[in-house]
DNA sequence: GTCTCATCTTTACAATGGCAAGATTATAGT
DNA sequence: ACTATAATCTTGCCATTGTAAAGATGAGAC
């Protein structure tokens, strides 16, 4: 352990710069999180970084990817308790909602489109997989057959899966960004509880278009 | 003119001081925001906005309160224009995207409760002057009389409106926000505009719920 | 065993936010 | 009209930051 310290190459910086970074990113926020601070928390200079990735957006890039990923497990999990459709919907718009509140700073940089390397390959591929997971939350409900996002450009039905999708996730993105910077006007967290379960229900419904038995 | 500047009390700082905040917000966004440079343009010295907005917290929630004002004017000005309910949800969709679009970086920190005041008053009001339209076109939606969003919690119908404004605000939030970050998975600009059309209406009428005629 | 290159450090620089102390002037009280 | 007080703005300062450049170190190829 102390002979790690002592080497002049880390040997595994970039994964620890990351870990650094998630944890600045938790404890501080993104006004706390520094280039700097995390190189003196992964035990290197401050000018490590730069070789792994570049420069402050390229750093951030990475950081998002991870959240993404964590939110597709987040979205996978969720939905895997549910029982039926209505059940999952509202488990995928809950899972979401619970991330951005477990995750806020993530949540935040992962939709700055401004802050991000939009040329990034990992984090393209991070939020594509996000999307793929949504996408088939919506084709389930319509009783179609799962893709993966990469599909959906050939996809035949594309248009009007893409609406299904608009309606589904602009309402689940909304919901989460909206609560976690408290601009829901909120009476109480009870009564926030049962008007999300209602509108994912009477959503869910109008995706569905009642066609398919609340079944999975 | 000149004699203002030779002027050692400046005399309308704050004002100077918010349309040079809001000019440096458009062109260099909010990575290049900075206190000093909103001083520079301002024709001040570096440290004088400090008496009108304390910190760089208190300057960015008058920004804020300035971009939901605008929105607010947006959405008004866009709901003018509608010769029905259908028409009306979708111009506020559109306004309030189009916003989004405008004034990228105002939207950015108005939903940034991290690096807002949240003690401003000012800022307080100017987004509930914002959630008042958004409700009044809920509520004429369902065909209910027009409140003021203060009147919200003593409503008796508070929890079903409120219900209906997750749905109609999440959703028209959701994307705004998801299309302004590119996260929403584009085909063609009029495929967009097609789906976003289709998904309005399909949202005015489940608000609705069919019981009230399509007509103002 | 040497050479090349990736990795990491050191040093340097301009810029930033915030603080404190001082300069200037508006305003209120008498 | 005169003065005291408070508001407004400037100057100077400091720790911190991101980025660049140049040097140190050592891993791995050959």
């Amino acid at each position: 352990m102390q002979a790690k310290k002592a080497a002049y190459h880390h040997g595994s910086l970039k994964k620890s710069l990351l870990a650094a970074g998630d944890l600045v990113l938790m404890e501080k926020g993104f006004k706390g999180f520094t280039f700097r601070e995390c190189a003196r928390r992964a035990g290197v200079s401050h000018a490590a970084p730069k070789h792994h990735f570049g420069d402050v957006t390229g750093f951030l890039s990475a950081l998002a990817a991870i959240g993404f990923d964590r939110l597709t497990k987040a979205l996978i999990a969720g939905i895997r308790k549910a029982k039926d459709l209505d059940e999952e919907f509202l488990a995928t718009t809950r899972a979401y909602s619970k991330f951005a509140e477990d995750y806020p700073e993530h949540f935040r940089i992962m939709f700055r489109d401004d802050l991000l390397a939009t040329e990034s390959v990992e984090l393209g591929l991070a939020a594509r997989r996000t999307l793929t997971e949504l996408t088939n939350v919506i084709l389930r409900q319509r009783g179609e057959r799962e893709i993966s996002v990469d599909e959906l450009k050939d996809y035949t039905k594309a248009e009007d899966v893409l609406g299904d999708i608009v309606l589904g996730w602009c309402h689940i993105h909304g919901f989460a960004h909206l609560k976690l910077e408290h601009q829901l006007p909120v009476v109480s967290k009870s009564m926030e509880k049962r008007v999300i379960k209602a509108s994912s229900a009477r959503l869910a419904q109008l995706i569905r278009r009642d066609a398919t038995p609340n079944l999975r």
